[in-house]
DNA sequence: CAACCGCCTTGACCGAGGTCAATGGCCGCT
DNA sequence: AGCGGCCATTGACCTCGGTCAAGGCGGTTG
């Protein structure tokens, strides 16, 4: 994983201390000296919109926490037909430890910054981390539990429903980053293309646009250019989603 | 979670060395000492078929390894519309470290016998089992990755594929559980209905009967009554599913 | 053995969402 | 300003799977 002979990444060495995920990362439970071991083997990589950083199947060198940016985990089908089964963002981790390939296709969906750290010593090292284990299985049951209720959405849910549940939860993300809650309602800017949107939702692009102009129609949202969606009543598109949030 | 009131459950104490899942569940990697610990937080229970083992939103009082049959997890909406999540079997693990509340509804399919643990006790013994640790993060990274493949299936895959799919994986199970693979082709006990089958593909029961039909008109497999399936060719059957297995 | 019940199958119909194709805005480039 | 590319929207049509309804089959009960 994690391409080396790519021209545009570059590699940096940052403080963790000034570190935007420091709180919410794999390491975030870590103490001072958990820190400098991390520190040891820690590097930047950085990837371009659309980048693929790594294939299903490669080998898996690198470990990671996503520091900036979006990047999709994806599942193909030989004829083409693929779906997204997790949205990674900053702090999230990518990689498993005990695996030494990779299960799912990592792209970049923005511009994305990782903080890698080579498996095998980041695998030793673990035995002299329990705050990062414990931390790393905290979020692994966070991810299951996420996945398990996006199979819900991709199993149960109608096109309109699936629509809300991901604007509720790009909003809910938005809100707690501390983005625009004005009178006028809630602005969010969407991380994701229609066509990216249609993979995660399991839909076609076509269905996604329609819905989109039908939720406007209903007053549920109105739009601002293409990816900027305004929510003028929370509670009122929550009503869309079909369960109890 | 894990009603007490319940007249039916039995209460018995097992040696571990005679336990069929000994091998592969969250104590696979236990040493002595580490068995010795758990022998003295541990207690089994039965569950009857259709039993409610716990809800959504219950305290979770109880973790617990699967050691015979079969049980759901599944998510709701408040309409009825319900899919299952993930297929609970023996040596699987149910609950997780560090979360007070269940997050999906547990329910067995046929008689289930668990080997619970308590959860404040089990969760302090943890920092002294590194292996069951260390055990409980791969099974974790285990069912993740289920649930991903499954989400494909959700979200892309036809109605056919999802049937052929599914008989699969049941069918490779019993290879591996050692059952009838004769030169008539594989015989495989179905350990679920179809109503519990539509649940879990995201689906009606008409369409998966409908498509049981097909596929035996179509020669690709044949019923024995309603529960067992006669697979003659295993890769005319693989070729159905659509990825590459 | 008839009546009943739970589960499965089959048929007729319908509609949500997919497919195919044309059109429209936005933006950068020359 | 004009052009081309990319993405999004819209429309017309079709199909897969859902819905509704009617049996069928096997096992159990009186």
């Amino acid at each position: 994983m994690l391409d080396d002979d790519v021209k545009s990444l570059s590699k940096t060495h940052q403080r963790c201390s000034s570190c935007p995920v420091r709180h919410r990362a794999v390491c975030s439970k870590a103490n001072a000296d958990e820190l400098a071991l991390l520190d040891t083997v820690k590097f930047y990589k950085t990837y371009q919109p659309g980048q693929t950083i790594a294939l299903r199947g490669d080998a898996l060198e690198v470990l990671a926490s996503v520091v900036t940016g979006t990047a999709t985990l994806s599942q193909s089908m030989e004829d083409g037909r693929t779906q997204i089964v997790g949205l990674l963002l900053p702090s999230d981790f990518i990689g498993r430890p005990g695996r030494d390939t990779v299960a799912h296709d990592v792209t970049a969906v923005t511009e994305v910054t990782l903080c890698c750290f080579r498996r095998i010593p980041f695998e030793n090292l673990m035995v002299d981390m329990p705050h990062v284990s414990v931390r790393l299985l905290e979020m692994t049951l966070d991810d299951l539990d996420a996945a398990r209720d996006w199979m819900l959405l991709l199993g149960r849910k109608t096109a309109r429903e699936k629509i809300a549940s991901f604007l509720l939860l790009i909003a809910n993300r938005s809100v707690m980053a501390g983005s625009d809650v004005t009178t006028q309602g809630i602005r969010i800017e969407l991380p994701l293309s229609r066509e990216t949107m249609a993979t995660y939702l399991g839909l076609t692009i076509e269905t996604v646009s329609r819905q989109f102009t039908a939720l406007r129609k209903d007053g549920l949202i109105s739009l601002d250019g293409t990816r900027t969606v305004v929510v003028p009543n929370f509670t009122a598109l929550s009503a869309e989603v079909g369960d109890g949030e």
